[in-house]
This record gives C-alpha cells, sequence and structure tokens, in this order.
DNA sequence: GTTTACGCATCCCCG
DNA sequence: ATGCGTAAAC
C-alpha cells in the first residue's frame, strides 16, 4: 500500500482521484471533513454510496490503512458494491479493510474472542429455521400441553424473545404489548427461552440475535479487548444508519470509542427494519448521543425524474416523525408514474408482462426494470405470467438455495464436523435416517451431548434400537469418512455420493433438481479452501443463486422481482410496484403496531424513489383465491394530492386478448387501453371497471 | 417407535 | 399451492 504523507488540503491535487470535479458540494464536504462524529443525513438518490465511497478511498489516499477502516453496510449487496467501487476508483482492492454487515463483522471477531465469552471459535450459527427447531425441541422437552390452549408456534416464540433482546426490553414486556392475547401464558413462555437459551449455549450455537449480542457483552465486559479493538478501528462508516437498532448502535459506539471518527449515513425517510427493532431514534439522537456532532445534507437528487419526486414527497410529507426533507431533482421532466387498476391480479400482471416488453422494444433492457411489491409471496401471479411469456427475470426475496431442505440436510453434516455439540445439526442427520424417528435421535443425542469430539461419538458404545443400528453404522462410517477430510467440496460430495443419495431419490421425485443443486454447492464449495469459511458465507449471505430464476445463461438480462425491502439502495430505469391495495399494503397486520403505518408509508417512499424514469403503480381491483372480493386501491394512492399520476384504463379487450393461450405479446399490447389524465385520485371511481364486466 | 396420510392453518419484511 | 401437527397404520 502506497503511503501518502498529506497533511493538509492544499495538497489535494496530488491524489489521484479529482474530487472536486466528481462530486458535488456537499458530498465534497463530507469527504473532506468527516471526522469526528459526523451524520450525513442523506436522502434517496442524493448518492449516499457514492459519497461514503470517496470517502473510503480519501482516507486510503491520505495513507490511511485499510485495516484501520471499519465500513459497516446493512446487505452484503452493498457491501460488495462500496468495496468494488472503491477498487474502482483507486485501482486496487482495498485488501484488508473491515467491510460487511454488522452480523458479518461481529462473527468475523467473534471467531478471534469466541472463547472469552464461553464458546469456542467453531461454533454454529443457527438460522432462523435452526433456531426454531430448537425452540419447538425445548416446548416437547418442557411437555407443554400446546392443544389446551393454543400456544405460540417455535417460530413466534423466536420472534418474541428476538425482538425482546433487540430492543433491550424484557421477554414479558414484549409479550404484553405486542403479544397480548399470548400474555397469559408469559411464565411458560418465558421456560422455553430459557431452556432455548441455555441449550443454545450447551450446542456451542449463537442464532443472528446472539452474534450481535456477545459481540457488544465481549466490548462491555472486556475493557481491554474494546480499547484494542477501538484503536485499530481509526474509522468507522456505517451505511443505513436508520435501520440500526440499540445494541448495533452501542457496538458502533463501542467501536469508535478511541479514536471518535464515527460517520453514519442514512435517511430517516428510508427506515423500514422496526421489526428488527430498529430504532429512527437512533438517527434522529445521533446528535444529541454524540455530542460535537457535524451535520451534513444531501437534497440533490440526482436519480430520479421531477414527476416521480413530487410522488415520493407528497408521500412522505404526511409522515409526523422525521427531519425535515426537501429533495429536489435536477433531471428533466417526462411523463408522470401511471396508476392502472386492473381487474384481477391476471390482469395485473399480463399488464406488466406486456408493459415490460414494450419498455424494452423502446429501448430500456431488462436488466434496467424491476417488480416490486410488499411481500414475497405476492409476486406468484406474476410469475406464471413471465414463465408463460418467456421473459427472463430474477426472483429476489422468499427462500433461499441454502434454505432449501436438500441442502441444509448437507450442511448439518458439514456443521458436525466442526462441532459435536451442535444438537440442531444432530437431530436434523439423525432424523434423515431410516429407523430413526424423533424419539431415538433425541436418546442418541442426549447420550453424546457430553462427548468432546466426533471421534469420540464413534467410538462409544451407544444404546441403539435394533431397527436403529443399520442406519446409525452408516453414519457412523459416513461420518469417520468426513473426519478425515479438509477440503469443503470433497466433503460436499463425500454426503451426496453417499446414503443420502439413496434417500433424495425415495423421497423426492424431484431428485435430480436437488442432486443438481447439491453439485451446484460443492462447485460453489471449491472457492474456500476451509469448512469454516465455508459455512461462515453460507449462513450470513445466502445471496448465491436464486431459487426462481428463468432464462438459463449468467448474464442474459433479466428483469428483477423483489420485496421492497430487498430493493433498498437499489435502482432502475423502470420500476412497477404491484398489489397496491388496501388489504396488502400497507400490510394490516403492521396496522395494528404503534408507528406502523408510517413506517409502511416510507416503504412506499422507498418503492417509488427506486425508479428514475419510468413509475407504475398497479392493483387489481378483486382479490382472493377462491371466492372474488374487492379490494380498494391502497391508501398510499388515495393519499396523493390530484394530479399526481396519469391513470392508466385497460379495455376489456385487453382481458380478452389476454386470455387466449399462446396470445402474442404483441397483439395484446395493441389492445392497451389508452390513457386518460387522473382527476383527483381520491375522488376516482376504482370500481368502474366492474360494471363493464 | 416409526412412517405416512390427510386436514388444517398459513403468509410480512431481513441477517 | 405448501408445510405442519395429529391420527392411524406398519
Amino acid at each position: 500500500m502506497k503511503e501518502f504523507v498529506l497533511q493538509d488540503e492544499g495538497n489535494q491535487n496530488r491524489l489521484k482521484i479529482n474530487y472536486q470535479e466528481e462530486l458535488n458540494p456537499e458530498q465534497l464536504d463530507v469527504v473532506l471533513h468527516g471526522d469526528g462524529p459526523c451524520l450525513v443525513l442523506a436522502g434517496a438518490g442524493s448518492g449516499k454510496t457514492r459519497t461514503i465511497t470517496y470517502r473510503v478511498a480519501y482516507l486510503l489516499e491520505r495513507g490511511v490503512a485499510p485495516g484501520a477502516i471499519l465500513l459497516v453496510t446493512f446487505t452484503n449487496k452493498a457491501s460488495k458494491e462500496m468495496l468494488a467501487r472503491v477498487e474502482s476508483l483507486l485501482g486496487s482492492y482495498p485488501t484488508g479493510l473491515w467491510g460487511g454487515t454488522f452480523h458479518s463483522v461481529a462473527n468475523r471477531l467473534l471467531r478471534i474472542y469466541a472463547s472469552e465469552i464461553g464458546y469456542t471459535k467453531n461454533f454454529t450459527i443457527l438460522d432462523e429455521e435452526d433456531a426454531k427447531a430448537l425452540v419447538k425441541a425445548c416446548v416437547q422437552t418442557l411437555d407443554i400441553d400446546t392443544s389446551a390452549r393454543r400456544f405460540p408456534s417455535p417460530g413466534v416464540v423466536h420472534a418474541m424473545a428476538s425482538y425482546a433482546r433487540n430492543s433491550g426490553q424484557t421477554l414479558r414486556a414484549v409479550v404484553e404489548n405486542k403479544y397480548q392475547n399470548f400474555y397469559e401464558l408469559i411464565s411458560t413462555i418465558e421456560r422455553v427461552v430459557d431452556l432455548y437459551e441455555a441449550r443454545k449455549k450447551d450446542a456451542d450455537s449463537m442464532d443472528f440475535d446472539d452474534l450481535l449480542l456477545k459481540l457488544r457483552e465481549l466490548l462491555f465486559t472486556r475493557d481491554d479487548i474494546r480499547r484494542r479493538l477501538a484503536a485499530q478501528f481509526r474509522y468507522v462508516l456505517v451505511d443505513e444508519y436508520q435501520d440500526t437498532n440499540v445494541v448495533q448502535s452501542e457496538i458502533v459506539r463501542q467501536l469508535s470509542s478511541e479514536h471518535g471518527h464515527v460517520l453514519v449515513v442514512g435517511d430517516d425517510a428510508q427506515s423500514i427494519y422496526s421489526f428488527r427493532a430498529a430504532q429512527i431514534r437512533n438517527i434522529l439522537g445521533f446528535p444529541e448521543t454524540h455530542p460535537g456532532t457535524k451535520t451534513f445534507r444531501l437534497t440533490t437528487n440526482y436519480r430520479s425524474t421531477p414527476e416521480i419526486l413530487a410522488v415520493a414527497n407528497a408521500t412522505i410529507q404526511k409522515n409526523q416523525e422525521q427531519f425535515e426533507k426537501n429533495l429536489s431533482s435536477v433531471r428533466g421532466s417526462a411523463e408522470r408514474p401511471n396508476l392502472v387498476p386492473a381487474q384481477s391480479s391476471a390482469q395485473e400482471a399480463q399488464f406488466i408482462a406486456q408493459r415490460v416488453l414494450a419498455l424494452r422494444s423502446e429501448g430500456t433492457p431488462l436488466s434496467e426494470m424491476a417488480v416490486l411489491f410488499r411481500a414475497a409471496f405476492h409476486s406468484q401471479t406474476l410469475e406464471f405470467e413471465l414463465m408463460k411469456r418467456d421473459i427472463p427475470y430474477e426472483y429476489r426475496g422468499g427462500m433461499k438455495f441454502f434454505e432449501r431442505a436438500h441442502v441444509k440436510d448437507v450442511i448439518a453434516h458439514l456443521r458436525l464436523r466442526l462441532n459435536t455439540h451442535d444438537e440442531v445439526a444432530w437431530m436434523r442427520v439423525l432424523s434423515l435416517m431410516n429407523g430413526i424417528g424423533l424419539a431415538t435421535a433425541q436418546r442418541i443425542v442426549s447420550q453424546i451431548r457430553d462427548a468432546s469430539s466426533l471421534d469420540e461419538v464413534l467410538t462409544r458404545s451407544l444404546a441403539i434400537p435394533s431397527r436403529a443400528q443399520a442406519s446409525w453404522g452408516t453414519l457412523c462410517k459416513l461420518l469417520l469418512k468426513l473426519s478425515r477430510e479438509d477440503l469443503p467440496s470433497d466433503l460436499i460430495r463425500m454426503v451426496t455420493g453417499g446414503d443420502y443419495q439413496d434417500y433424495l431419490r425415495a423421497e423426492y421425485p424431484d431428485f435430480m433438481d436437488r442432486l443438481e443443486d447439491l453439485e451446484q454447492f460443492a462447485i460453489f464449495a471449491e472457492g474456500y479452501a476451509d469448512l469454516r469459511s465455508l459455512l461462515d458465507e453460507v449462513s450470513l449471505s445466502a445471496d448465491f443463486g436464486s431459487v426462481r430464476e428463468q432464462g438459463s445463461s449468467e448474464d442474459e438480462e433479466k428483469i428483477v422481482l423483489s420485496t421492497i425491502h430487498q430493493a433498498k439502495g437499489l435502482e432502475w430505469d423502470a420500476v412497477f410496484v404491484m398489489h397496491l391495495c388496501n388489504d396488502k399494503f400497507p400490510n394490516p397486520r403492521a396496522l395494528t403496531e404503534a408507528g406502523g403505518l408510517e413506517e409502511e408509508r416510507r416503504l412506499f417512499y422507498v418503492a417509488t424513489t427506486r425508479a428514475r424514469k419510468h413509475l407504475f403503480f398497479t392493483y387489481p381491483i378483486t382479490s382472493g383465491y377462491d371466492t372474488m372480493m374487492l379490494s380498494q386501491p391502497s391508501l398510499f394512492l388515495e393519499e396523493l394530492p390530484g394530479g399526481l399520476l396519469e391513470e392508466v384504463r385497460l379495455k376489456r379487450s385487453f382481458m380478452a386478448g389476454a386470455a387466449l393461450e399462446n396470445s402474442d405479446a404483441t397483439i395484446v399490447l395493441d389492445a392497451l387501453g389508452e390513457r386518460t389524465p387522473s382527476k383527483d385520485v381520491s375522488k376516482m371511481s376504482f370500481l368502474r371497471g366492474v360494471d363493464e364486466l
């Protein structure tokens, strides 16, 4: 790493990057003067990522060692993107720079210091499904009668515990406030959660919450370690600060406690993670909690047309709790966002598919388009439509590759290779074996609970029921083989090449697909020299290979289907926001919580501000699978002042044409309804189309 | 004790 | 449609 000995700004012209030219004055100010505690309030599309990237590049150019910089982002995608941009700015990869999500940074640190807080460095990370399985096992162990009185499901129990820990509240308080209907069961729930915590600890395992909580614990209880780390991280930069919770903000505070150079960037209007106990007050109150804070504002929007921005501004204005916003656009005028009521979700999907094709023929590549929705399963109808028309798409959200059952089965084997105490993995692996059911598996696990190594387990004589003898023998042989091998890809192939393959064949008609998945997994694993880093990657960044993906080649252009949450920080030329009816978005469940409506509105704001040029709001006026129910347009559409949107009406012939099998897209497109300027949306008759049915 | 068939609820968002 | 919990069959 080349060292620049530049102390004053007068020497900037010797740096490679011309900051004055490539940044606007607001951004430049942050890059040059972001020392000490800094709060950067960055509106959507204001070049937030650009600013952080240049700030990092600037620090590196000024001779700060990469290892002294900690860059925390909210998603893996954002992290990768930023590092890639820093690399292209500097011409070389900033080796040694600490970058990643809170969870991945916490993991890296905990792997070093695990023994200080009672874990081994090979502790297992439990994902959501694993955590639920363990909670379920605890409910069973405690012999709780879940039928007499409705007991919260393992997932709900875990969510209660998770929220309590992330928000710093007691479990009792959380259940009292957010789960009133279960409050009378609180003492039982507490027993389950206590047992869950104990068994998780015994299994040398951490769930996602533990990664954050244990790091905080380490920093608070071990002042020497806190000082060492904080001394290392001279500059701490945090992206999406509006989405941090109390635990995360305290970690940031501790890690920046020696040098005090902590720069947080965020947009309170885009805070959409309160279900993870994100505190909007973290960003709103940053100047108070960090005396001497310099506050910067990035208010110029480079992304969207004025018409799109007008909708976004009108939306966010309805919220009370926020900094004042004044986003202005620098782009030229274009068409207003379109409002498209459809007769049904099928017609909605048809419209989107057609419009996608039309935009494409007008010159927008598929990769510059996205369809966004509130909940992962809202995309189903659309997926059928896209498939029917051979429009390649990439689906983001919902089940991830590493969460698929067969992949997790194999992973469970690998986990045992590193952590013999991993109860969840044992249960999973044992349950796959013929002749071993729940009871036998539990008995085996309790017999090997205290074993210190895999070898010890395998050499121990255990009480195994006769019907399970053969299976247990097979498993032992496999585990023995695994224990002699280190290369991750070989380990995977050992599992898939053996008895597990027979299990797949017997169990699943689509076993060929699943085997193919597993081969993909093995190939993926070839990039990893040691098993631990592979498993960490699998647990913390599940964005390898989407489940549902249409279109074969990797670089083929694809339209993106995504939840709004996952779309944060991204942008496209054309964006469709679908299912904008009142029983879907705002989500009725969210409305029962304090501040829920404002958060849903911010979510709508995020969706709106993803678009550069074309924006479509679509919704079906009927819903329901079997019984047709009328649904109302989303509150967020109704509350917009008149004149901001252009209403598109779909003609009946549109439906008729679309109903034809093999209908050519361009023919149907001809039937696309004419456009009429919208009147005041709130006064519009949304049921008009029904008369025509 | 294990396996399987079937009725039932489910399904918000993320690491 | 999918997946889970429960009941009866192997």
